[in-house]
DNA sequence: TAGGCCATCTGGTCCT
DNA sequence: AGGACCAGATGGCCTA
């Protein structure tokens, strides 16, 4: 609806498509221009010529006038330059600029975050992280890498994702929990046959690639069927099965850490499913290179996970032996 | 249908 | 003057 005033033939440009309606894309900012710029031309009682009549020069002329628009002598204040056919189009040109400068900057914010989105625990193409959450995450993982370089030693798991998760919406929660139980456990299949490989960039280190044989099948092109790439296990049940005892986080249905955000769940509410070998590995040999999926919905808390009758779990996997080595990968991370 | 997220447009402000 | 940056407004899309 055009509710610009008719009947003002003088218009400062701050008036000018002040407010209305936005009918459709870039395609149509031509059009509201043009109709937002309409009365400003030819619905004006000053105007003695035509504004087809009206040159730049003419336009130069009117904007010496000592008069204002009552007829009295001006005085002070800036002036109100009348809105010529030559500034209409002037105008529209800028805002057209304006708007497509606008827009690059914005995929450049944008290609900005999805860089981040790769350097942060739980990368995935299909599933991203919204705006906002990859910001906090990628907050609490600088943090968290930085505690582990003050304390010189790997944390265990509880405490980095309960670090990670900070201010996290549940279902990110659920979503970075999920990938980091997935490569601690990776971590520990590691460890149990020979030392890490220090070559390896120290995000692998600390988060390897997942390798279990159950979801060393990618999964077929086209549809996927979640019921057989799901692969659940339960944190809980991991811990006391480790630890032969309750574990305390698991003590209520509802534990909340209190290191965690209110919101905090550590039952595993969340699935998990393999990502196309293509969206890893190709750049990101440090990142999560397995990534909790949603069976159902974005950010699915849908199915509960549950610990496969032989595995083992430990919370604590840090290696003292490993801390200064560590160090210096994380530091030359930092440093390159 | 409400709410979250997003892209885009827009005008204001600051800086060069 | 013009570009960068910012925040508010708006509408579309998607999901619970």
């Amino acid at each position: 609806m055009l509710t610009l005033p008719f009947d003002e033939t003088v218009m400062t440009e701050s008036q000018i498509c002040r407010k209305f309606p936005r009918d459709s894309e870039e395609q149509k900012q031509g059009k509201r221009l043009e109709i937002c710029a309409k009365p400003l031309v030819s619905h004006g009682n000053n105007i003695k010529r035509s504004p087809e009549e009206e040159t730049e020069q003419e336009e130069e002329e009117e904007d010496k006038e000592e008069e204002d628009e009552n007829g009295m002598p001006r005085r002070r204040g800036p002036r109100k330059k009348k809105m010529t056919k030559v500034r209409i189009e002037r105008i529209k040109v800028r805002r057209v600029e304006a708007n497509a400068r606008e827009r690059g900057r914005m995929h450049g914010l944008n290609d900005a975050l999805d860089n981040l989105r790769k350097v942060v625990p739980c990368y995935s193409k299909t599933q991203k992280l919204s705006k906002i959450e990859t910001l906090r995450l990628a907050k609490n993982y600088i943090w968290a890498l930085s505690e582990i370089l003050r304390i010189g030693k790997r944390p265990d798991l509880l405490t980095f994702v309960q670090n990670l998760c900070k201010g996290l919406s549940q279902p990110t929660t659920n979503l970075v929990a999920g990938c980091l139980q997935l490569n601690a456990r990776s971590f520990l299949m590691g460890q149990s046959g020979e030392t890490m490989h220090h070559t390896r960039s120290p995000y692998a280190s600390i988060y390897p690639p997942y390798h279990s044989p159950e979801l060393s099948t990618p999964p077929a092109h086209g549809n996927v069927d979640n019921s057989k790439t799901v692969k659940p296990y339960n944190y809980c049940s991991a811990y006391e099965s480790f630890y032969e005892s309750t574990s305390p986080e698991c003590s209520s249905p509802q534990f909340e850490s209190p290191l965690s955000p209110p919101s905090m769940n550590y039952n595993g509410i969340f699935s998990l499913k393999q990502e196309e070998a293509l969206d890893y590995g190709k750049n990101y040999n440090y990142g999560m290179h397995y990534c909790a999926m949603p069976s159902r919905g974005p950010l699915g808390q849908s199915s509960m996970f549950r610990l496969p009758t032989d595995s083992h779990f430990p919370y604590d996997f840090h290696l003292r032996s490993q801390s200064l080595a560590m160090q210096d990968e994380l530091n030359a991370v930092f440093h390159n």
